[in-house]
DNA sequence: CGCTCGCTTGATATAGCTCAAAAGCTGTGG
DNA sequence: CCACAGCTTTTGAGCTATATCAAGCGAGCG
């Protein structure tokens, strides 16, 4: 892990997006850390020490083929916990897509987080499972619909949403080249169910059509 | 759920395949159902109400779109834990695959399992994102290879494996049609990796050669 | 202004799907 | 014990969605 402060983003920006509780339940400060675009939080092998919450940001989790072949698991974004997949080592990388603040919490002797983690391993395990059913039964255009309605739902469900990762990326996680996802992009907004304000900020104009695309 | 009392098992076999322990934690006994192959456990949308843990047997865990397209996100064996995917409404529907018993845990009042269900949550939500990358990223052979390696695995690794779902069901968990998964399963017997003994019991070659496709 | 890097678009290839038919199993009834 | 029906599985032939390969394009940056 190799946190790092981000020298781009102003001292008051920074402090300015903090929120949430800066404490533990066990009364403990919890450290904020930032990470660079593309740096990792950390990787596949290492021993688990904490679990993260996401202050500003965007994270994702991914696994490697030998050959570099890559799947992204999830895409994490402000306000999400993440980093409790394992038992004692990580099985997954995880990397800032965007600068990025996290709120870091170490496991602490003698108390156990059963309790508060098990809701979130459930809603992340179900996640997971929900996924597997895009990626191993629906088109490619029924795979892009899926994803953008999630990540408008997960944004308020408002018209405009922003989308932090890159092309790749957005391949990576929906089994899909990015050739495939560019050219599916470009016949949603053809048919005036998107339009794109700058590559990473896109509106949708037909939430309905989205929608019924997932079926 | 609808549990039926298989009577084309001997009642003297299903009492001499229960090991496990005919009590829970809290020392109160817990029942132990049976199912007839193809029979539901619970459905989609059902409120949670208890954990089950298999007995004999196989489950299928699984979802569908609208038009009947399914994928199975889980296949469970004997001694496995299942059925604590949600918060109120299960997300999936469970099948027995062969005539099963499972021990029912039901949710003791004031009793918290939080502990001991997170271990399970997390092993199940790795084991959701692991598969991910098999569907989403692995070709067809090594889909399957994967697969193989992995029942040969939760059955001691020995050399003759059982496969007690159809070729069906084999498809709908790697994201595949029927078609495909017999014409893969043909190649690698043509190639002697693969022995099989009738469609559900299968011998294993070359393992070497198995593991190296799933790289 | 011109480079770079990520994205888009086009042309072609192919893995896996679809449709079709034959071949095995399993169970039933004579 | 055999024959037949209703399955599931295997095999074959052709098709298509998506991958691959190859240019262009355009926004951001030195």
């Amino acid at each position: 892990m190799n946190a790092i402060v981000d020298t781009r983003v102003p001292f008051e920006i920074l402090t300015a997006l903090t929120p949430r509780p800066e404490v533990a339940n066990d009364g403990r400060p919890v450290p904020l850390s930032f990470f660079h675009a593309g740096s990792e939080i950390y990787a596949q092998g290492e021993k688990v020490a904490s679990h993260y919450q996401i202050e500003f940001g965007a994270v994702r989790i991914y696994r490697l083929l030998a050959d570099g072949r890559r799947q992204i698991t999830a895409f994490h974004l402000a306000g999400e916990t993440f980093g409790f997949e394992a038992d004692l080592a990580h099985h997954f990388f995880a990397e800032a897509i965007v600068t990025t603040g996290l709120r870091t919490f170490r496991p602490v002797a003698g108390l156990d987080r059963s309790r508060e983690l098990l809701p979130l391993a459930l809603r992340c395990m179900v996640r997971a499972q929900e996924h597997l059913l895009v990626v191993g039964r629906q088109t490619a255009i029924e795979r892009i619909a899926a994803f953008l309605v999630d990540m408008a739902a997960r944004q308020g469900d408002l018209a405009q949403i922003e989308l932090p990762m890159s092309r790749q990326d957005i391949g990576d996680y929906l089994g899909l080249t990015i050739e495939t996802v560019s050219r599916v992009l470009s016949r949603l907004r053809d048919k005036g169910v998107l339009k794109f304000h700058g590559l990473r900020l896109l509106e949708i104009r037909k939430a309905e059509t989205l929608r019924s695309l997932c079926e």
